[in-house]
RNA sequence: GCGAAAAUAGCUCAGUUGGUAGAGCACAACCUUGCCAAGGUUGGGGUCGCGGGUUCGAGUCCCGUUUUUCGCUCCA
């Protein structure tokens, strides 16, 4: 465990020393759990959206893809169930490490008054038989009364906590009576936070107009809100699929682990609307159809496994993710939910619009069930990142860092170099940059020695290194060097597009797939 | 969020009991070599995360704070 982490470590700060990924706002110390794609991060992550929204759109006639605005109505997310999921007063106690609901432990609190109350009336109903009144007793007892009016004193004051939503003021309470952890037994209690998942900010430029809406915490709510004015405008017929891709905001308690979970992050996502009772079947079949795209890549059929969940959401009938390895164990990189007919319906429901599908087969009416797949992009960057980098022994006994990227998502397809900077042989690799330059993301470079330009190649990742020696000015000929095996072969200028090609693009990758 | 550890050049790190900041790599220019990185010369780059305090003097000691990592916790 300790030399994973290790080899983590290495990954990270890979990462930042070549431009794949730097630590956001880094001159004034980074801000947390946020972070930006440098000039090979954001190649290489276009790359990746590429060949999903390829797979998605260009291999299925059924799926179309949509952008939606990241503000949306702030509704949708009453509709979605995100606005109330989140909003507890939540407060840990320092001994137990245990974290709870500071309304509920008031709440009990206040459980104990009425505990107190109803032994109160059992010990004199015992004394009175049967001719007990118990609500009688209750509100002429002086005891009772007195229990009874310092749980009102609590309720009256919960409430308006509660109400204004003074945390201060709850933890206040909790302090004012005591009330300890069940656990510990202890009173050493942090402040009372509200853990909202959800950023909220104003739209409206004044503050009496202003309205409050949320940065989407996640991109499937575009979709859904919009089914009707892609079916329709669309002629969809079911089933059909809308892809979206996105940045999404959580405002998550803990992030950790590099780009793995970040507060402001990237999600590629797709809901396939079928017909009720046809769900499972369709969950089924983009399990693998989504195992199989990831496996295409090539970075080991052995790293992915699916994780079937057994407690499912509110919304979801059946669920599972796909799992790939990483440093620090199997990780979720996409989900796969079967997520029933509960975001049409409620936003049916909130919205009062009538939100069906009218399907001619079955001349019928009804509200179409939903798979998603949803995918991280940049976990799915990560997982890339963390399967490629080697450092790798040689024969010579030295050690080489290479990034054995796959080739259709290296942000750096190939490097032409000049054997010697002299001779009119950069003036050479200047006429070969400039033929493939319009297809291929190319690299010049004719600093240090060709061995040493080599090795920044491998260190990100690029799969060709075109050397043009004197031999070249001869015979048109140009040795290649294949980033993996390092192997070097000596063919004509004209041959090169066709040898890049067949690896590196995404149209044979899209093949494999069908 | 709780607990622990850490923060010195782009990277990896050194810096002794407090005494005016160092190395290697990287980067730039020039020379040299020329097919698997580290030849020569020269140069640029750091108010030692930030803010206070102690002291004649703080990278070093103390307090606070920010960020990161690890463990716990949480997780649509």
């Amino acid at each position: 465990m300790a030399k994973q982490e290790d080899s983590f470590k290495k990954i990270v700060s890979h990462a930042k020393e070549y431009g794949f990924v730097f630590p956001s706002s880094d001159i004034y110390d980074g801000l947390g759990a946020v972070y930006d794609y440098g000039q090979l991060g954001v190649e290489m992550k276009n790359n990746i959206k590429r060949y999903w929204w390829e797979s998605m759109t260009l291999l299925h006639e059924n799926i179309v893809g949509i952008d939606s605005a990241i503000f949306m109505h702030p509704t949708i997310w009453k509709a979605s169930g995100h606005v109330d999921a989140f909003n507890d007063p939540l407060i840990d106690n320092r001994d137990s490490k245990k974290r709870y609901r500071a309304d509920v432990l008031i709440e009990d609190e206040m459980a104990k008054f009425d505990d107190k109350i109803e032994k109160e009336v059992a010990k004199a109903a015992k004394r009175f038989g049967e001719s007990f009144d118990a609500e009688l007793f209750k509100s002429t007892n002086p005891r009772v009364q007195e229990i009874a009016q310092k749980r009102e004193e609590l309720h009256t004051r919960f409430a308006k906590a509660m109400n204004d939503n003074d945390l201060a003021e709850l933890k206040q309470i909790i302090l004012d009576y005591e009330i300890v952890d069940p656990i510990s037994g202890t009173k050493n209690w942090t402040d009372v936070r509200q853990f909202n998942l959800m950023f909220k900010t104003e739209m409206g430029s004044t503050s009496e107009g202003a309205m409050n809406v949320y940065l989407r915490p996640e991109t499937a709510q575009g979709i859904f809100v919009n089914f009707l004015n892609v079916q329709k405008t669309g002629r969809m017929r079911i089933p059909f699929g809308i892809a979206q891709i996105g940045k999404a905001f959580r405002n998550e308690i803990v992030a950790r682990q590099f780009i793995f979970r970040m507060r402001e992050f990237e999600q590629m996502e797709m809901q396939f609307f079928v017909r009720p009772g046809e769900e499972l079947d369709w969950f089924a079949k983009w399990k693998e159809t989504r195992l199989k795209w990831h496996k295409a890549l090539g970075m080991g059929d052995h790293k992915y496994r699916y994780h079937d969940h057994d407690k499912l959401a509110h919304y979801a009938n059946a669920a599972t993710d796909i799992e790939f390895e990483m440093p620090f164990g199997f990780k979720e990189v996409e989900g796969i939910h079967s997520r029933t007919n509960f975001d049409l319906s409620q936003h049916e429901k909130y919205s009062g619009k009538k939100i069906q599908y009218f399907d001619p087969e079955m001349n019928q009416s009804y509200t179409p069930y939903v798979i998603e797949t949803s995918i991280g992009v940049d976990r799915m960057f990560l997982s890339v990142l963390c399967s490629s980098y080697e450092e790798e022994k040689l024969e010579n006994g030295e050690t080489r860092v290479v990034l054995h990227l796959p080739k259709q998502l290296a942000p750096v397809k190939v490097a032409v170099m000049p054997l010697v900077r002299k001779d009119g042989l950069p003036d050479k690799a200047r006429e070969i940059m400039n033929m493939l330059k319009f297809d291929y993301a190319c690299q010049y470079d004719e600093k240090d020695s060709i061995g040493k330009r080599y090795r920044r190649q491998d260190a990100i990742g690029t799969p060709f290194c075109v050397t043009v020696d004197h031999q070249t000015l001869e015979d048109n000929t140009v040795t290649i060097r294949h980033r993996d095996s390092m192997a070097q072969e000596r063919i004509s200028i004209s041959e090169l597009a066709g040898i890049i090609d067949s690896e590196v693009s995404l149209k044979n990758l899209l093949k494999s797939l069908v």
